[in-house]
RNA sequence: GCGCUGAUAGAGAAAUGGUAAACUCACCUCGCUUAGAACGAGGAGCUUGCGGGUUCGAGUCCCGCUCGGCGUACCA
């Protein structure tokens, strides 16, 4: 912080003060915005009635993890909502703004390991610390009633309790499958956490293991998650959960092998005649059975490899096929052909059967596997005149060499194949989908409890409701081990059996921090209730979201997470709806002044405290709307910043300081046309989140005030009502100045309650307007027009206009075109 | 590779198919002996990344290209 500034600009403000006090007061935003900020706090002016007969406004933002500091990003994700929902709020709506903590997850653990601090201790003092940061930003945040942190076990109880009802209803449940597991972090991560092959938080090459873990059943819900129609959110959004859940639709197909029927998936029944080669993932179960002795070690070194190496490499860029012939041979169900069955790891153990059918000419995998291991290559779709013959064909066409399908086009031919399938018994239609289970077992300390127990004569039992929460234990152990530090904790996870009192363990795994912020826009209704989860009468009153606000990066994790978890509510009868928001808007990113991502390394970070010391928040919080679209971010210019802290200087002057000239002027229609004019653009803009231009509106209008101000008009009822207006439409967007002058010209109660003016159409009607006359679509003249001017009066105006004469007179006119209180079009040829 | 985006004065950006550049910063001139990293008056700056097309009219719609961002990537 620059306190030798800070003090210095204070002292010379205060010397200033002194030698002019017959001049205004310039507006400091150090001593009136705390000021108000603690008169608002006092009169809990922004706490929401939760039961109010208003109609209700639910806006939550996602809410942060408690890292230890507030950053620009932050106040570009909380400021500039708060102006929304104070809009909205005079608007007549009952807002609820509510902010928590998302408290529990990895950062806290690592500190833990490397300073040797309480991971609960580090994460209540930062959220202490930022609660404080926050409280600067002047936000209508009520947190007195919403305040939630999910390490709380006030909060984590209720984690335990969904497990519990999920594990119940078969939506949670533990299987062995192949993990991705992050060896610096030490934990297993759910696909969703796997950016490029690598751990999104550690960065680290994910490994794959083998191992049992519990997981939630998102994949009951795949079909219905890809349907959108309740819910309005951007097409980037729902194309990206589209893709990630991947639905395919095709058949799967039996293939004789010796060891019994083989099962590919594929989208492609269609092209079964061209199926020249079998390919199993290495981890198949089958490929054991199938490998021939004199391949054995051949195929365990493959293994071996395959094991060993990182997704990222497996899956690279125009990687070259490797593989194996393991030395059997599978039986084309319909061309009777005896074909070679391969191990290589362009087949994925995880999706589909892990295994599929060759079809080289009309898949460029397998026609490049084919050119590889040079397996026979059938077309079965007849390509264009024109193709190059070296290349598979994947496009629509005709099929040959295809027996009964002959002749029909591939959608077709997959359809009589499917019937044909399913006829003979050799297959059947199914759909696949690329979503997996979320995986929300973690071997790590910072979470919640997973509240199931292990008895050796009962398996696995849930841990009775009244017997939640399950705690985190104190002090823990910290090791680098790869298991979970409660697996240390002897008494923690020795415990009794709740069925049949025996001795048993508890599972020493935590939930994926996910799972708390998947429901918790329902617990901010009524976080400290301890009678159930949710309130199901706040919930029914206030759910679902209206608006939802953050970042683009969570549009696979959290939110198809928290779709789900919706879903599942209802089908638990908790809630009556399905969609937890209804819409979503995502902001985009605050860059550095090069335009680069912002980091320490790159010394580009903006330091909102110092900028608030320097200007004063309000300040701060208009220029990050005004930087531009909310949803596009942008690089930070700090030459700005300034700019707009002198138009709220300007905006302070307009009200108080008296003007020594009247030389302009300006009707009373003009200023009821600019202050309508305004009003109507703020107040669309702010509606849908276009702060940039609703800003600028306000600038016009004060540009315009400040013109108008040495006219005749200064001082009219008028001019005051002008004034007024602009004070509430200032309100949301500069809290504490508006406060200020509200205060100052002479209220008493908080400009923050009163109600939004509505613009009148009436005045923004204009008796006459400027006539642009076009000839062959360039300008050539402008002439004032009255309003009600008719199409045929208007063409004839512009024809007498001399400017225009030269251009028209002696052609043939072709065509005239008036467009209502805009322009004139005349087309003339020769 | 595929999908989605974006490209407008020196910078950030406005612009229901209808006068391109609102608004802010920066720049220039003048005024103000000061609210001064201020204020007031005025000014300069572009044919909207490139090439086609549709249209009376295109920054806006369509096609191709160049460059940047985001996402995704052997999913059968």
């Amino acid at each position: 912080m620059c306190l030798g500034l800070f003090y210095c600009k204070k002292f010379k403000e205060f010397i200033m003060t002194e030698i002019t006090k017959q001049r205004l007061e310039k507006y400091n935003p150090h001593e009136v915005e705390p000021r108000w900020r603690s008169v608002w706090e006092e009169q809990k002016l922004y706490k929401t009635n939760l039961h109010s007969s208003k109609p209700k406004h639910y806006m939550p933002t996602m809410f942060p993890y408690p890292s230890g500091n507030l950053h620009i990003g932050h106040w570009y994700a909380f400021s500039i909502p708060d102006t929304r929902a104070r809009f909205m709020r005079m608007q007549g709506f009952e807002v609820l703004f509510p902010m928590g903590f998302d408290a529990f997850g990895l950062p806290a653990e690592n500190a833990a390991i490397k300073n040797n601090i309480d991971p609960a201790k580090w994460t209540y003092s930062n959220i202490e610390y930022m609660t404080s940061q926050f409280k600067r930003m002047g936000t209508m945040i009520d947190w007195e009633t919403t305040e939630l942190k999910t390490c709380d076990p006030e909060y984590y109880k209720w984690n335990q309790w969904f497990f519990v009802q999920f594990y119940k209803r078969g939506l949670a449940y533990k299987k062995e499958s192949f993990v991705n597991w992050d060896p610096v972090d030490n934990t297993v991560l759910a696909n969703e956490q796997v950016i490029d092959g690598r751990g999104d938080r550690s960065g680290a090459l994910i490994e794959r293991r083998l191992m049992s873990q519990w997981h939630m059943k998102i994949t009951d819900y795949a079909e219905e998650l890809l349907d959108f129609s309740q819910i309005e959110w951007t097409e980037k959004v729902r194309v990206m959960q589209t893709n990630w859940i991947g639905k395919s639709v095709g058949a799967e197909v039996d293939f004789a092998t010796p060891a019994g029927a083989l099962t590919v998936f594929t989208t492609r029944p269609d092209t079964i005649f061209g199926a020249t080669f079998m390919v199993l993932a290495p981890e198949h179960s089958m490929v054991a059975a199938l490998t021939k002795p004199e391949k054995l070690e051949e195929v365990s070194q493959y293994q071996a490899a395959a094991k060993l190496a990182s997704d990222i490499d497996r899956t690279a860029e125009g990687k070259e096929k490797t593989g194996v012939f393991i030395g059997s041979y599978a039986s084309n169900p319909f061309t009777g052909k005896e074909i070679p069955i391969f191990i290589s790891d362009y087949v994925l153990v995880t999706y589909g059967t892990g295994s599929i059918m060759g079809v080289p000419a009309q898949d460029d995998r397998d026609w490049a596997f084919a050119k590889k291991f040079d397996l026979e290559i059938i077309r079965t779709v007849q390509t264009p005149a024109d193709w190059d013959e070296n290349k598979p064909f994947m496009g629509d066409g005709v099929a040959i060499n295809s027996d009964f399908l002959n002749g029909f086009n591939v959608l077709q031919a997959k359809t009589r194949m499917m019937d044909e399938l399913e006829k003979t018994g050799k297959g059947k239609r199914k759909t696949t989908f690329r979503l997996r289970d979320w995986l929300i077992s973690r071997q790590r300390y910072w979470g919640t409890p997973i509240p199931i127990i292990y008895c050796p004569s009962c398996g696995e039992v849930p841990v009775p409701e009244e017997d939640l929460p399950i705690l985190l234990p104190e002090n823990p152990e910290f090791l680098p081990t790869g298991q979970s530090p409660l697996t240390l904790l002897e008494d923690w996870k020795n415990c009794s059996c709740p069925k049949c009192g025996g001795a048993a363990v508890r599972d020493t795994d935590t939930m994926d921090t996910f799972v708390d912020s998947s429901w918790y826009y329902y617990r901010f209704l009524d976080p400290k209730n301890n009678a159930s989860a949710i309130n199901s009468e706040l919930v029914k009153k206030w759910g679902p979201a209206d608006w939802y606000t953050g970042g683009i990066e969570h549009a696979i994790l959290h939110l198809l997470y928290a779709r789900f978890w919706t879903k599942a509510m209802r089908d638990m009868g908790l809630i009556d709806f399905g969609e937890p928001f209804t819409r979503l808007m995502n902001q985009g990113i605050i860059l550095g002044e090069d335009n680069e991502k912002m980091s320490k390394s790159r010394g580009n970070v903006v330091d909102p405290d110092n900028l608030v010391s320097e200007y004063g928040t309000d300040t701060v919080r208009l220029y990050l709307q005004f930087i531009g679209p909310w949803d596009q971010g942008g690089p930070w210019a700090p030459k700005g910043v300034n700019g707009l802290a002198n138009w709220l200087g300007r905006v302070w002057s307009l009200y108080f300081e008296t003007p020594d000239t009247q030389t302009e002027n300006i009707g009373l229609s003009d200023l009821e046309y600019a202050v309508n004019y305004a009003l109507k653009k703020v107040t669309e803009d702010t509606e849908n989140f276009k702060f940039n231009t609703s800003i600028a509106a306000m600038m016009e209008l004060s540009n315009f005030l400040g013109k108008a101000k040495r006219s005749a008009l200064y001082g009219t009822p008028a001019w005051n009502n002008a004034l007024e207006i602009f004070n509430t439409m200032l309100a949301p967007y500069a809290p504490h100045l508006a406060e200020e002058i509200w205060s100052k010209t002479g209220h008493t109660s908080s400009v923050h309650l009163e109600a939004w003016h509505k613009f009148d159409p009436s005045k923004l009607v204009k008796d006459s307007f400027e006539l642009v006359v076009q000839v062959n679509g360039k300008v050539r003249a402008k002439t004032e027009a009255p309003s009600s001017i008719s199409s045929a009066e208007a063409i004839a105006l512009a024809r007498g206009l001399e400017n225009v004469r030269g251009h028209v007179e002696g052609k043939e006119t072709v065509k005239e075109i008036y467009i209502e209180r805009r322009l004139v079009n005349i087309v003339v040829k020769g």
